[in-house]
Formats: structure tokens, sequence, C-alpha cells
DNA sequence: GAACTGTACGGGTCTAGACCAGTAATCAAA
DNA sequence: TTTGATTACTGGTCTAGACCCGTACAGTTC
């Protein structure tokens, strides 16, 4: 993940403070050590206090301080750091373990939409959409067997590079995936899947549904993929909601 | 502020303005339209734009409504509205799908932490910490076995309720739970498990490893749980990180 | 028509103040 | 010793401005 030496830290002030916090002083403090208050920053940087806040507000939702009103704020623990789960492609995920992804494409078809992959995708019954198969690798290790259907417009079967990743290649298309929804729940591998990701039938695996749209909401992808459970697990983190809903 | 239908919401502007926006401009839009910008919001309701900006934040971070620079402010879509995971109990999960929950304890006891329990509970290695194995029903069929351990200081075993909600009785004392780090894998269930979540030998279930803490980053539960994959899944919202990380 | 170029207007950042609300320590009174 | 009030200090909210930078559209040029 993107760890780093410096970098030139867009031109932002809060930015550029929220750096010099996590390297001037989350690095040489405790878990649960007080900051200097927000006015003492303020005045040490030589900026407005609401820019202060805005560079704890980023430090806060990295989860790496927190505030409690009236009395401070404070450095979060450093288990939380490990991060919670971003939007990832299985390319990332891989090269973040210091693995080379791969994909063998099994197969790629234009189909038309049937009831189920319609309603997720919410394109009419009857729609064109892309249908990809492919089994992904991890140093040539078999890892997951996607199944990824795409609208037509989207991302048509033509010009499609299949074996590279297809979110890098919908974002070229000016359709970055932003967020995903996805279910998780698990299953016994049959035959057929168990063989392709090279394992023996009856293991277990994770099953992923997942949903991807755009930043202004447009459903790009509709995805079943299958995790070798003995290779993969999913890490989140969830808060408790602080204002109502 | 003589408003009477609806509720008080709590004194803040921003809040009050953001209900505003939701009653009066969301429940008339569709997704994708667009907003008035923020300098009129502001106008149009008297306040500072900083404010709206508060306003919109909240917004935001709902999934109600989305912005982007230089163009304005638009509906989000319905979708997402089905609500990202928040931090919930299993008690709390069930009610939600209008189920009754309850448990039955298989056995609860005081412990030494162990080398894997102490690291994650953060304690020393042979500290006292309270164990407790529950399977949890749900309209008395059962859901999921959970195997979980507290701190002694955090919750000892003497005055425990075992068969309610622990997360409540941790709140309680002062332990409310804000935060939890969750890995999720799947496994094919031995005997013993099967047997008492009654399925059949064999079957594919889903091991949630959750360690949570409160608002302070004090790590109050580490909890190992099986939940029977064909009764549970995982819902889970993942997001592109907007900032460097 | 296609390609450029202004130019409004949008959200993003920032300031230098103000007051509100919660916390905690001090200190006086019971 | 305990309790309660005072008070200084914290983060939370809010204002009325400012400039920056990206977007989109209208108008011009090729």
């Amino acid at each position: 993940m993107g760890r780093d030496g410096q970098r030139p830290t867009s031109g932002f002030k809060y930015e550029r403070i929220a750096d010099a916090i996590r390297h001037d002083m989350l690095d040489n403090l405790l878990p649960n050590d007080i900051l200097p208050s927000e006015r003492e920053l303020a005045d040490r940087f030589g900026v407005s206090r609401m820019t202060v806040r805005a560079a704890i507000a980023t430090l806060v939702s990295q989860g790496r301080v927190y505030n409690i009103q009236g009395s401070g704020t404070y450095v979060g623990s450093k288990e939380v750091l490990t991060k919670s789960a971003a939007l990832t492609s299985f390319t990332e995920d891989m090269v973040a373990r210091g693995l080379r992804p791969s994909s063998r494409v099994i197969c790629a078809q234009r189909v038309a939409a049937t009831g189920m992959i319609a309603h997720r995708l919410a394109v009419e019954t009857g729609a064109a959409c892309t249908h990809v198969r492919r089994l992904r690798l991890a140093d040539e290790d078999p890892m997951a067997l996607e199944n990824v259907y795409f609208p037509a417009e989207v991302l048509p079967l033509e010009g499609v590079r299949l074996a590279e990743s297809l979110y890098d290649q919908l974002a070229e298309s000016g359709n970055e995936a932003f967020r995903s929804e996805q279910e998780i729940t698990a299953t016994v591998l049959d035959d057929e899947t168990a063989g392709l990701l090279d394992v023996p039938e009856g293991s277990a695996a994770l099953v992923v549904t997942r949903v991807s749209s755009t930043r202004r909401g447009r459903i790009i992808e509709y995805a079943r993929t299958y995790y070798r459970a003995d290779r993969y697990s999913f890490m989140t983190t969830v808060e408790r909601e602080s204002g109502e809903r």
C-alpha cells in the first residue's frame, strides 16, 4: 500500500500540516498521549484555527487521532492504523502483498442481461452486456475465480485487454469505480470450481458478490467471485455511527 | 424556532439545515439532479456558506449527495442509502431483521490469557480474562457459535448476565464499543461445531475474528465467531480513498 | 462543422475573529 | 473528607468575507 518517501504534498496548507503532525508528533508520541491544542497548533504553524481543524479532520478519518470535546485531541492506537478497508482491485491487493497478479481468461462474451444480472446492473432485461470469467492468480497460483458483468456501453468486449486490470480500463474510459457494495458469504466448492482453483473438492471458499458504481452513482460492474478460503480473507473496519440516521 | 410536527433536531444550525435539505429537496428530486449552489443555500437559509458546507458534509458522508468541484452538488443514488455497514451487535442485527435474538451459554469461565489471546487483547500473558462461549439463536434457530474473550477488568465474570447482549453490558460500565477490526474468512465445519449449529457435517461457515475497542482505543473484546453460511452474510460498503494515506 | 477561448459560476481552501458547550482542576464550604 | 461552585481551557459551531481552481457553456475563429 502507498507508503513512501516524501512527496511534495500537494499545495494545500491543511495537507502539509497533517503531514507535519504525523511526522513530527504522532511518530514521537504514544497512543492516548495528548496533542497540543488547536489554538496552539494554529499559532505554531502560522495558520488559522480552521485550517488546523481541517488537518486534524483528515487524521481523525484515518484513525490516527481522536477528539474529546472539552478535553483535547489524542493519539489513536497503533492497531487501527493497519487500516480500514478501501476499495481496491485484486491487482492492487496482490501488489500490496508483494505478489505478482495475473489472470487466465476462461471465457469472455457478449451476452444479454438476464433477470438477476439486469437487476443488479440496473439495466433493462435483454440489454447487451459483457461477461468475463477469469481465474485470478498470484505468483501463478490460483487465488480466485471471478465472474464479472459490465453494461456493454461501459466496457464493450472489443478492445478490452482481458488479462489486465479491468478496473484500470474502466477508469481510462471515464468510469472509475468509486464505491462497491459487497455481500460476503461462504460456500463449499463444487468439483469444477475446486479444480480450477486447484484445491480438493469440498474445500471452503468465500463468495463475494459485488456491485460497483462511479462517483455519480452509475453502476458499472456486477461481479461474483470465489476466493480460496485458505489464501484469502477480508479485513474490514466498522465504526459505530455517531450521527442520527 | 417554532417548528412543531418535527423533532427538535438538536440545536445546531448545520443539523437543522441538513434536515431541511433532506426533507425539502432530496425527497423531491431524482438521483443525479443538481442542488442549489452553496452560496444560494447560504442566502436562502440566512447563514454563512461554511455552515451550509457543514450541513452538506454530513449528507455526503451519508451518501445522500455528492460533490463535483466546479460543477455542483448532486443527489446521490437511492441504492447506497441501503447504507454502509455500521458497527452492530448480533442482538441489533437480529432485531433489525425482525427476528428475536437469544443465547444459549455453552461455557463461561475465568481464564489466563494465552499467547494469541493475550496478543489480540493487548494484555500480558497470564492476565486474567473472561471467556464466554455461546450459541446465538434467532427465533430459536442456531445462527452462530461465538467465542468471546474480555479482559477481566473490563467485564468480570461475576455479575454478567450471560444470556443478554454483552455489548450493552460493556457500554453500561463505560466501555462502549466504538470500532471493530474484523477478519472474515470461510471454513468447513467440523463435527462438533456443525452439531451445535444444527447443520450437516461439512457445511460451509463464515469465520469472523473481531477485535473491538472503545473510542479511546482501549481493546475490550476478542471474538471468533462461526456463522452458518446458509443463514448469514456480511454486507459491506467500500469506497475509494480520496486523500493520500 | 471542429477547435479554441473567454468567462461565469461551481465547489475547495483559507482567514481572523466570535461565542457555545463540555472537561477538569482548583478551591471554598459543608 | 466530601461536596459543590468557580474557572480556565478544550474542541464544536458560526460568521463574513477572500482567493484558488475546475467545469461548462457561449461565442469566436479556423
